[in-house]
DNA sequence: GGGCTTCTTGCGACTCATTTGCAAAAGCCC
DNA sequence: GGGCTTTTGCAAATGAGTCGCAAGAAGCCC
């Protein structure tokens, strides 16, 4: 049941989890774009998770839902959401993809234990990196469109 | 040319990439690892490289002179040397590890042309990522062992 | 509610990098 | 040359990601 969006609201307390899949679903529904049940669980999912997930693990979450969800879905779904730029993707060099919300003011790197996998976000001042790709510009005659800069080593539990 | 370092030395001119493939060789021998045709076939490839190879590149170019090498061995022979730090690894997202020479004193990045492929290196000052690292090992409880940074974009022939 | 159009999904088969176990072959040292 | 150990080839498996196609659902108009 939705409240009308304009006019006084009284709904309960909501995660902001919650509330955040929903502005998603509400924008991609604005914009034209179906919300099948299984976009929707992806995007849930992808709002719940406190670290970048792989395919296969979104795969295997959407499946305690939806059983009969299929990989290609899975994989389609987030070509969808990343070409929508709901999705970054992140490559924490173990063979695959992983996928996190994309803020879109707010870029940042990863501290990626390379003993329990585990990934931290780290803010990384813009401006340093901003200087160096201009640098970069100039002196090698590349225009740099992106970067990728990730940290491996130990995080406290396991250094 | 280059000049005898300590005692004369009367060997014919060398490129250099022969006698950088030697010296390893050498070394290896030394710690006691046996020399293959196959170990030096592809030490000489990665040697001769231009740019970072893949495992599936490195099997043809050595399949030239050795039609029986197996991927296997290429993969095995591969990490034997990452191991040995003799290879670094690289990641240019597209699905597959990529390898080049690790040079102990020089450590660099590169820039991937997203159009054609081409990798260049580039050397970034050191002083400021290793700033960098010192701060996240500080405020993050991180110990920074290792970083990935890649830039991504056009170059100078498809921009 | 029904029907229509178009977007999504499931399925099955496929590609391709990378890995594994095992037995045969090749290095190196004596 | 013999023997010990490291490497290698082979064959089969794993696992992420992709493709084509036909069936299934969303959104929309009536």
């Amino acid at each position: 049941m939705k409240t009308p969006s304009k006019t006084l609201k009284v709904l309960p307390d909501e995660t902001p989890e919650n509330s955040s899949a929903e502005q998603l679903i509400d924008a991609l529904r604005t914009k034209g774009f179906r919300i099948t049940k299984i976009r929707q669980a992806m995007i849930e999912a992808l709002v719940n998770a406190s670290q970048p997930v792989s395919a296969p693990q979104l795969l295997e979450q959407v499946s305690q839902k939806h059983p009969s969800v299929n990989k290609t879905t899975i994989y389609r779904e987030l070509d969808f959401l990343a070409d929508k730029k709901i999705l970054s993707e992140i490559d924490i060099l173990d063979g695959m993809k992983r996928y996190e919300l994309l803020h879109p003011d707010h870029h940042h790197h990863h501290l990626v234990c390379t003993s329990c996998k585990d990934i931290q976000c780290v803010e990384v001042p813009h401006h340093d990196l901003h200087a160096l790709e201009g640098k970069i510009q100039q002196t090698h005659n590349f225009t740099v469109q992106s970067h990728v800069l990730e940290f491996f080593g130990l995080c406290r539990k396991c250094s």
